[in-house]
RNA sequence: GGGGGCGUAGCUCAAUUGGUUAGAGUGCCGGCCUGUCACGCCGGAGGUUGCGGGUUCAAGUCCCGUCGCCCUCGCCA
């Protein structure tokens, strides 16, 4: 059967972008966007735009008088393609240009209320409501379509390995723990709710209980939490899980697929293998569970050196169980003016401590810092030994010191290795030549950690995430030391992802919900298909899960997602362009027996 | 929920610290120009200064409230 349609004459023969001087003399009909017009009077120019590329057009005055149309009107354009008079080498189709011999618009458009050119310098209100107008933009269709390619290196290097994609479900049920859950009302069952999956880590364990063993998805996340710059209320995650397997072979699997996206993508070649760090030695040396490895700036502890010290605030972070350790900056003591020495110590303050010591060993008197009259002779000479980089010693460097409870030492120092990186310039270039792409695995998390606020201790990572020691320190653990087979994939600095090895043996599992204070009863209601799942017969499996919009807004060198994702929300969670969230008529909630409460009824309904 | 910043023409920003008719660049519209590609020159339109209230002879400017956007802490197993 053929179509009753008959195709329009207007219809594309070549993308704005393809045309060259092979093609001069063709006839050719192009369609596109009106990206500029210039007007010689006995000439005009016609810049014509799709995402391919930009063509010049040439219109005799006869037909730009005939026609009026606008920047963003879309044209069909029938011409010839004919030599430049005069060729313009900065762009990919500037030797021709197309001679028009007719012209029509196929859409107008007002004047758009955002500039559609690269360099763009608009509110980002104005970008979200517009954004279709904004995704029209070359920097925006790039990351997209990058983003696309990106994905689908992954695909196939999962496929490749034999990983299965499954889809799972959107509508699902609330998660007991972790972030608050998007909720959905069921009309069919009053009162009851679906909620939007956090991650599709349940369903993706019992898929290997079904023996899929090995499953991957790119998987619609749902957090219902505030936003950041880096963080969207639903976003996507590259989600695996694998049986039969230990922490390595996972290493290995989402090594071969970073390669493969890198090296299709970017054209680098990663190292075969990442490097591993374990938790403990990335905070010890970073202050950070996720440390950013391209630049130096390592914690240094100061255990031994204290006693030689006579500060007695040193001594003291000692003694109460604390820790005493010290950063030093290359080149700071004239790169650090004094000013950004106060404000380095109210971040310091912020994040914690009590205050912020510092030593300009190569200062005098004031100039030197509130400890220099501490450093005097062997001692300052020991201090200067045991943090000097590589053995080096070079003179006019910072120490900036940290004496406070480990954690506190940790955060702040961690934090002021950063900031001082990012202010004193060595941090090398995010994308480009210079650009480095230090992957890190980060292994052997802490199992628990104690929430001072609840009084209790939650699982680290989550509560089916096996212990490195399975019998769990055995009949009278200390909980605080226990050590779990959880794992973070780490790129300069950013968190791209997590996982673990997950338990498998009953027995186990019931001595982890012991431990967190969930009882037989509660972890029924809270767990219990899981469990009972498990109980048939479950492999030994263990996973990983990727967020891929940072992933992609990395390999970009952007800091925000936004930019790599096609209708981000703002920091509200609100959609600028369709409106939502958004009221709905009465009668719509009340088919899913829902009533407004609280501050929802103080604005009075105008639905 | 807390802290900070911002809101003036379609867009990006000014407005001498409370004072005449709120300006500029850009975009848009009109005119001129045959080789531009950030075209050029001339002219024009375009404003509820986010919104509401207050102080004052007088408010873009000061005060109170409110809304929105951005950053951030909490939060995000």
């Amino acid at each position: 059967m053929t179509s009753s349609h008959s195709r329009p004459d207007w219809l594309r023969t070549h993308t704005c972008g393809e045309l060259r001087e092979a093609n001069v003399g063709q006839s050719v009909v192009l369609n596109g966007w009106v990206d500029a017009r210039r007007d010689h009077g006995g000439i005009y120019f016609v810049d014509l735009r799709d995402r391919y590329g930009i063509t010049q057009v040439t219109l005799t005055p006869e037909q730009s008088d005939a026609l009026p149309f606008s920047t963003e009107f879309v044209l069909g354009v029938h011409g010839k393609v004919v030599q430049r008079e005069n060729p313009n080498p900065d762009r990919p189709t500037g030797l021709i240009e197309v001679r028009t011999e007719r012209i029509e618009v196929l859409s107008p458009s007002p004047t758009p209320p955002i500039d559609i050119i690269d360099n763009l310098d608009a509110a980002v209100d104005t970008r979200l409501r517009y954004r279709y107008l904004d995704l029209r933009r070359g920097p925006l269709q790039r990351n997209l379509i990058h983003r696309s390619k990106f994905i689908a290196s992954i695909r196939r290097a999962f496929e490749d390995q034999e990983f299965i994609e499954v889809e799972t479900p959107v509508l699902t049920r609330a998660t007991p723990e972790g972030a608050r859950d998007y909720l959905v009302p069921s009309r069919v069952h009053p009162g009851q709710f679906y909620a939007l999956p956090q991650s599709p880590q349940i369903f993706k364990q019992i898929l290997m209980v079904a023996g899929y063993d090995r499953y991957f998805q790119v998987a619609r996340c749902f957090r219902d939490e505030d936003l950041r710059a880096d963080r969207q209320p639903e976003f996507t995650q590259l989600d695996m899980e694998m049986s039969f397997v230990h922490e390595e072979d996972v290493f290995a699997v989402w090594e071969g697929v970073m390669g493969r996206a890198f090296r299709e993508n970017m054209g680098l070649e990663l190292p075969q293998t990442f490097p591993r760090m374990r938790w403990e030695e990335a905070m010890d040396r970073f202050g950070s569970d996720k440390p950013d490895t391209r630049f130096g700036m390592e914690l240094v502890d100061l255990a031994e050196w204290v006693p030689t010290c006579e500060f007695r605030v040193f001594q003291g972070a000692l003694e109460a169980g604390g820790r005493v350790m010290a950063i030093r900056v290359p080149g700071g003591g004239s790169s650090v003016s004094r000013g950004q020495l106060k404000s380095l110590e109210s971040a310091a303050k912020d994040l914690g401590a009590k205050g912020l010591a510092w030593w300009k060993p190569g200062e005098e008197g004031g100039a030197a810092g509130p400890v220099a009259k501490f450093m005097d002779g062997a001692v300052g000479e020991e201090l200067l030994a045991l943090t000097a980089v590589d053995g080096a010693t070079t003179d006019g460097d910072l120490l900036l010191f940290g004496a406070d409870a480990e954690r506190i030492v940790w955060r702040v120092l961690g934090d002021l290795r950063l900031r001082l990186a990012r202010q004193l310039d060595l941090l090398p270039p995010a994308t480009g030549d210079g650009a480095q792409w230090n992957f890190l695995w980060v292994t052997h998390f802490p199992m628990f950690e104690f929430d001072e606020a609840a009084g209790r201790y939650f699982s680290s990572h989550h509560p089916f995430t096996c212990p490195e020691d399975e019998t769990l320190g055995g009949d009278e653990p200390d909980v605080s030391k226990l050590v779990s087979r959880a794992y973070d994939l780490v790129l300069n600095g950013w968190e791209l992802g997590s996982g673990s090895i997950r338990i498998h043996r009953q027995d186990v599992q019931a001595r982890v919900f012991e431990l967190l204070g969930i009882d037989a009863s509660e972890q029924q209601l809270k767990f219990g298909f899981l469990l009972e799942a498990l109980s048939y017969g479950a492999p030994p499996h263990g996973g990983f899960a990727v967020g891929l919009d940072r992933l992609v807004a990395l390999t970009l060198g952007l800091d925000s997602i936004r930019d790599v994702v096609a209708f981000p929300k703002t920091t509200s969670a609100a959609d600028l362009m369709c409106g939502a969230p958004s009221r709905v008529a009465p009668d719509q909630l009340a088919e899913v027996h829902v009533a407004p409460a609280g501050k929802a009824l103080e604005r009075d309904g105008s639905a």
